[in-house]
DNA sequence: CGACACATGTAACACGTTACATGATTTG
DNA sequence: CAAATCATGTAACGTGTTACATGTGTCG
C-alpha cells in the first residue's frame, strides 16, 4: 500500500493536482521512486471511491487543474500508516528466496549462488561510496537514500556470508 | 517476478504437480513465505503461455494429477533468474518511503516517526532472538530465514539512527 | 512556429492476495 | 461414515508498470 498512502501523505496541509503530486513524489525520495503520473490518477481515483480524498473547490483562475483535497478519513488513514507498524517484507525478499530454494535441494550449489550474488552486491557497494564520496553536499534526501540502499546492501552481504557458514557448518556436522 | 520464477527453480530436476509446488515453496522457506494454491496454478498458466513449462505426460497411475515440467526456455530462465543480479528494491521500501515523505515536510515530526518506528523493530527484534534461542535445534532453512530477517531489522533500525543524526545535523548547521 | 513542460487521463497487462467451489483419496 | 488432506481450479480485487492519447501554456 506504499503509494496510496504516500499519496496521502503528500496531501497533509495542502490540496495538490495529480502531475505535482507525482513530481513530489519523485522529488522527495530522490529520484529513486518515480511515479508515472497515469498511476497517480487512477489511484488517487481510487482513494476518492474509497473515501479518502475529494475533489477540491475548482480555483477561478486555473479551472483545468483538479485540485484533490484530503478528507478526514483521509487525515486519519494519512497519520496511521506513518504511525503504523513497519511491514514485516523480510521473507518475501528475492535475494533470500534464490538462497533458500536452492539451498533446500543443493546446498553446493547454493553456495555458488550465494559467491555469485555477493559479487554483484559488493561491487554495487563499492560504486555508491563512491558516488557518496563525489557529492558530499547533495541534499538531505539524497543522503537519506544513498544511506538506505548501502545499509541495505551492507545487510544482504552480512546475510549471504552467515548463509555460508551455516552451510559450511552443515556439511561438516551433518544432522 | 519472485513467485514465477520461484516456481522454475523448484521444477529444476522433476515434474511437479501444482499442489506440491505450492506446499514445496513453503517449506522451503520455512513457512513464511506460503503461497495460495490458486496463485500456483494462474502463474503456471501464465508460464506455460509464455513455453517455460509444459504439461508432463500424465502418469497411468495417477491420472487426475497434472504434473507439469520445465522447457529449455524454462531451465534456462531459472538459471539465469539465479545468477541475475540482486534487485536493486532499496527504495522501495515502505519504511524508507515513510520517513522521506514525512523529513521533506517536517524534520521534527520526522523525528517522531523515526522513533516510533525503531520502538517497533527493535521489539520485534528481541522477539526474534528469543525465539533463535528457544530453538537452536530448528533446521537450516529455519535458520536462514531467521537470520534474514534479523540482519534485515538490524539495518533497518541503523538506517534509522543514521537519519536521526543527519536530521539533527541539519538542524544545527541549517544550510 | 516548434519544442518542451504542464496537466489529465485510458488501456492493457503482470503480479499478488483472498475467498470460494469442487471433487478424490486417505485415515481415524 | 466423517474429517482431513490432496488436488485443481475460478472470480474478484488491489496494486504497480508501460505505453499511449490528448490538450494547454510557455518560451526561445
Amino acid at each position: 500500500m506504499s503509494v496510496p498512502d504516500g499519496l496521502l501523505v503528500l496531501l497533509r496541509g495542502e490540496p495538490k493536482h495529480g502531475y505535482q503530486l507525482a513530481s513530489d513524489f519523485a522529488e522527495r525520495t530522490a529520484g529513486r521512486w518515480s511515479l508515472n503520473t497515469g498511476q497517480v490518477y487512477t489511484t488517487l481515483d481510487r482513494l476518492a471511491r474509497d473515501g479518502f480524498v475529494t475533489d477540491d473547490e475548482p480555483d477561478e483562475d486555473e479551472p483545468r487543474r483538479r485540485r484533490v483535497k484530503l478528507t478526514d478519513a483521509g487525515v486519519a488513514r494519512a497519520e496511521e500508516w506513518l504511525r503504523a507498524a513497519p511491514p514485516d517484507v523480510a521473507p518475501r525478499d528475492e535475494l533470500v528466496l534464490r538462497v533458500l530454494l536452492v539451498a533446500s535441494v543443493d546446498p553446493s550449489d547454493a553456495l555458488a549462488v550465494i559467491d555469485a550474488q555477493r559479487v554483484e552486491l559488493v561491487g554495487r557497494l563499492q560504486q555508491l561510496r563512491k558516488e557518496q564520496r563525489d557529492s558530499e553536499d547533495e541534499g538531505l534526501l539524497a543522503r537519506m537514500t544513498a544511506d538506505a540502499a548501502a545499509v541495505r546492501i551492507e545487510s544482504e552481504v552480512r546475510w549471504l556470508d552467515l548463509c555460508e557458514q551455516r552451510i559450511d557448518h552443515e556439511r561438516r556436522n551433518p544432522s
